[in-house]
DNA sequence: GCTGGAAATGCTCACTTTGAGTATAATGGA
DNA sequence: TCCATTATACTCAAAGTGAGCATTTCCAGC
């Protein structure tokens, strides 16, 4: 075999976007360390070992070790070479690669190792909210990315960084597409918005930047698994990994809420997801909190049979708006 | 910094899905070795190499001196462990990892090295192609497939081999999801369907088996960017990286049929195409080849400033059907 | 027990999108 | 000149969507 996929031996880390959703937040475990007064906050990660059999069952194991947090949905996000991370860092020799996974869970287990904290996503990305509108700090940071693209280098530069700040910022004809969070932390980053940008360069680390930092490139692969779950949702029943058993159609739209950022049209919702036949119900009526009490449904597993892409397709673009 | 994605020493490859398409064949590059009368054919790869600056960069770099084609459009596919490959193979101490890239190329040059070839992709996957009706072959496919099934050891096995068999294959409810490659593939590869299997399990190699196989878990990393490309083009759009530079709607609608597999409804077609801003008159009209001469339309990047999902938006299941 | 607030649920209606046609136009070749 | 062949135009019903209003059923407070 003249050409066999051998190369160079490198070092292989795994590491891991968990995700959980509590009615109002979209929840991802990380991990802190550091100085307690200025801690780094951190995905969990780990080696990939000998032992393990494949790449997947390598991070259930030292996942569920680490965090004592058992796996349900598994999906593997985006492998990221080392000098894909840092903008002029040196490389070194033994390089490393980093095969990223986002996993989702039910349960929010009390953080097993004392590190772990369950921190909403939103702390990392807050221009990401729009279920209150939108987020007042977009107007500073849509200003800073306009001196940004004014300051280029060349002309066909400015021209390309002005489109890319459209399309990910929504400004002109294209409005809003929640997707697009990658794109919108790379402009964020290159821009030097977000303080990894100053740390990546080995210049002094300003206190200010935009949202909360992580170490090394892991606020990027959040943003990977951010805009991949949020595409899913329309195409594949993946929120009900994160909902309980039993649960009210509010509830479910509340989450939904929570993971895509913007807010839904209830009526449309519902018809939505029973048209589908994504959720069939339980019988049962949930201790109202508030009004008038709801009837639990569950999720139709059967669904997966019937329909090509089971999902909840709020449509990007036009969407449902605010009830 | 507690966990820092550090790991095993692996060795690391890249592979590559190169994809042209001529006007009735998506095409993908393979490479042929071995005994003349025994050909043994697999997808480029090459190794890793230290001094490339990012994942992407060394795979173009590679693929370009191979094969003297230069690569437009590059999209990282999936990342497999050595032993997510191999049924029951011993795994070695010091195994590798291989990052798959799918690959859209608009020329095809009369390959560089002796040994590249560009094929069908339906040669690999001859049951994919459902654009003369229903693949006569699949009869004998899903009988052997439910052979497969009934052979289970256990009763709940069986009904998930059975329901996954239905699904895959658009037998109940479901219908023909041009999508599910891979799906499709793993099954033909666990009931014994492809002369991989035996391959893999060390048994004597039997000529039969549905498809052309190809070198370790080639066709499998195909099967991934075939799926992949059928999805993409839908919502993004991808296809014209495969296009010359002014083609007719007719030679559009061709591609886009044998990429996915299916028909389309002519009229529908054009429509959506238009409806979408895809495209934009050049002017020009074509050198007919039978009846009326057809405009040559350019696609139009602007779009990609107005939607947020540009694409041939053919929704899966039901679908346009044949004219 | 009546009343008002808060949800949950039910229903309507205009508008767009889609699937599936029929009809017409412009070629070249028999 | 007729015809097969492809391109293009237009129609129409059914389904899907966005945005409402209306009604039901609980609780809390009087």
């Amino acid at each position: 075999m003249p050409a066999s996929g051998r190369g160079a031996a490198l070092s292989i880390g795994l590491s891991a976007v968990i995700v959980a959703a509590s009615e109002h937040e979209p929840r991802v475990l990380t991990i802190r360390f550091g100085a307690p007064d200025n801690p780094v906050e951190a995905l969990p990660a780990g080696p990939l070992e000998a032992e393990h059999r494949t790449l997947e069952i390598g991070l259930r194991s030292w996942v569920e070790r680490q965090t004592s947090q058992r796996l349900g949905y598994v999906e593997q996000l985006y492998t990221f070479g080392d000098r894909d991370r840092l903008g002029a860092a040196p490389a070194p020799a033994n390089s490393a690669l980093t095969v990223a996974y986002l996993a989702l869970v039910r349960e929010v287990v009390p953080d097993g190792s004392a590190e772990a904290v369950w921190q909403s996503w939103y702390r990392y990305f807050p221009w990401e909210d729009w279920r209150d509108g939108r987020p007042p700090l977009l107007a500073p940071i849509e200003a800073a990315l306009a001196d940004w693209a004014a300051a280029s280098p060349g002309d066909a530069e400015r021209r390309l960084r002005e489109v890319r700040i459209q399309v990910a910022f929504g400004l002109h004809a294209a409005s809003w597409n929640e997707e697009l969070v990658l794109e919108r932390y790379e402009l964020l980053y290159e821009a030097g918005l977000v303080s990894e940008t100053a740390r990546d360069q080995g210049q002094a680390q300003t206190a200010s930047g935009v949202g909360v930092a992580m170490a090394v490139d892991h606020r990027r692969i959040l943003a990977t698994a951010v805009g991949r779950l949020r595409g899913k949702i329309k195409y594949r029943p993946v929120v009900f990994e994160l909902m309980p058993p039993a649960f009210t159609l509010s509830q479910l739209q509340r989450t939904v809420e929570a993971l895509s950022g913007v807010r839904l049209h209830k009526q449309n919702f519902r018809r939505l997801v029973e048209q589908q036949g994504l959720v069939e119900e339980t019988g049962e009526i949930s201790a109202a909190t508030g009004g008038r009490p709801a009837r639990l449904v569950r999720f139709r597993r059967e669904v997966l049979l019937e329909r090509p892409a089971p999902g909840l397709r709020l449509r990007a673009g036009r969407r449902m708006t605010v009830a």
